[in-house]
DNA sequence: TTCTAGATTTGACCACGTTCAAATAGTTAT
DNA sequence: ATAACTATTTGAACGTGGTCAAATCTAGAA
C-alpha cells in the first residue's frame, strides 16, 4: 500500500520501528490521543521521516489492517488444508477476523472513517481499498472452494460472506459483551441460517426469488468487477 | 441536538447565519476545503461564534442531516395521509431521502466518519445519535402502520427497513450512474424483493427459517431498546 | 578515492480545528 | 437607575497533522 516498493534495509527497519511504535501508542493512548511526534519520537525518529514512510496518520491503521488480512489468510490456508467440512471452514472464517482484532478494537474502527467518503484514499469501499477487498473476499471463495455449487451462487457467496463480514465487524466494534460473544453467536446464528437457505436454495417456490436477487446484484454492478 | 434549548432570537439569528453559510460553503467547496474561518467569516461572525453554536465542524453536517430528516418525515406524512397503497409507501420512504440529498452527497458522506467509533459523540450508530436513528425507522414504521401484519413483523420490518436505507444511502454515495439511477433500481428492487418474500413469509416451510431469524436478533439485542 | 544519483533524515514552517478567559450586550429584579 | 446575572461575542493562543526544501547518508561507477 505505502512504500511497499523496494526500500533500503535500513530503511525497512525505519519503518517497521514506526509503525510497531505507533501500535504500541495506539493500543496504549487510544488513536486520536495519539500523535505523530509521539510515534516518531518513540521510533527515535523525528515527526517527517514518519510522513516519509506512511502519508497520514490513518495509513499506519490501514498496514495494521492489512497485517491482519495477512494473518487471517495464513490462519484460514492452514485449516482449509486440514478439513473439508463447509461449516467449519466458514465458522473459522469468520472468527479468526474477530479473534485478531479482539484487543485492537479502537483501532479497527478507524479502518470506517472513509466509508461514505468515495474519493478519499482511504474510503473502505472505495478504489483505493480495492485490493485488501479483494484478499478478503478470496478467503471466503477459498473456503467454499471444495463445495459442489450453481456456478451464480459461487460468485454470489464469496461476495455475500464479505458483506456479512463487514457488517458483523461493525457490531464487532459495538458489541459491549464479555469477549463479543454476542457478535460471535450472531455470526454462528447468520452462517447456519446462510447454510440452512443454501439448502432450500435449489427448492422450486424459491427459483424466482433467487433469479431476483442474483438480476438485482447484476444490474447494480456488485457482481462483477469492482464497482463498490 | 446542539444549542437546541430556549436562545436568545438574536442567537437564534446567529445559528441560522452560521448553519446557512456553512452549508453554502460545504456545497461550493467541499466539506474538508472549507475552513471554520471561512465559515464564520461568511456568516459575519469571528471563528469561536461558531464553535459557541456547533461544537464542531462536523456538528454542521449532524445538524444538515438532521433537516433532511425532518424534511422527509414532513414528505412521508403527507403522502401517507393520501395513500393507503403499500407499496407506495416505502417507495416514497425510500426515495424521498435519495431526493432530498442528491446535490449533497459530499456532506451526507461526512455522517458516515465514525462508524467504527462507538464513542465518538457523532457515530452514527451510537448513542449520541439515537433520536435521529429512532426517527429515521419512524418513517417505516408510519409506512406499514395500516398493514395487517403479526407482531412479529411490525417489529422486524421497520428495523430491516431502515437498514435497508442505510445501506442503500452508502450505496448511493458511491453511485456514478446519472442521476445514481443505479440506486434507485437497487432500491426498488430490494422493495419488490422483501414485498415478495412478505407474501411468502407465512409459508410452512419459511416458518423455520423466519423464526430463526427473529431468535437471531433477539440474542443479538437489535430488536428492542437502543443497543446499536 | 572521488563523483553522482538516489534514499533517507531533518528542522522549520504552515493551516486549521478547537479552547478559553475576558469583554460586551441584553435582560430582569430591586 | 443600578446591580446582578445570563447570553453572546471576541481575539489570542494552542496543539496537531501535514508539507517542503535542504542536509545527510549510502552505494555503486569511474
Amino acid at each position: 500500500m505505502v512504500k511497499n516498493e523496494l526500500a533500503t534495509d535500513k530503511g525497512e527497519q525505519t519503518r517497521k520501528q514506526i509503525f510497531s511504535s505507533a501500535l504500541e501508542l495506539f493500543r496504549e493512548r487510544g488513536f486520536d490521543a495519539t500523535t505523530m511526534q509521539a510515534i516518531a519520537a518513540h521510533a527515535g525518529v523525528v515527526k517527517s521521516a514518519a510522513y516519509y514512510y506512511f502519508p497520514s496518520k490513518e495509513a499506519l491503521i490501514q498496514a495494521y489492517y492489512e497485517n491482519v488480512q495477512t494473518a487471517q489468510e495464513r490462519l484460514c490456508g492452514e485449516l482449509f488444508n486440514t478439513t473439508r467440512d463447509l461449516k467449519t471452514r466458514l465458522v473459522t472464517a469468520l472468527h479468526s477476523k474477530f479473534d485478531l482484532t479482539k484487543d485492537d478494537r479502537n483501532l479497527l474502527g478507524v479502518v470506517f472513517r472513509y466509508t461514505g467518503e468515495p474519493h478519499h484514499p482511504l474510503s473502505c469501499l472505495g478504489p483505493g481499498t480495492a485490493e485488501i477487498r479483494r484478499r478478503s473476499t478470496q478467503v471466503f471463495q477459498d473456503a467454499i472452494a471444495e463445495e459442489k455449487l450453481p456456478q451464480d451462487l459461487r460468485v454470489l457467496l464469496p461476495l455475500a460472506l464479505w458483506a456479512l463480514q463487514m457488517g458483523l465487524l461493525v457490531m464487532f466494534l459495538y458489541d459491549d459483551s464479555e469477549n463479543q460473544q454476542r457478535t460471535r453467536r450472531m455470526a454462528d446464528g447468520a452462517l447456519n441460517l446462510t447454510l440452512k437457505l443454501l439448502g432450500l436454495a435449489k427448492l422450486a417456490i424459491l427459483k424466482p426469488i433467487r433469479k431476483a436477487v442474483l438480476e438485482l446484484l447484476q444490474q447494480a454492478e456488485l457482481l462483477p468487477g469492482d464497482a463498490l
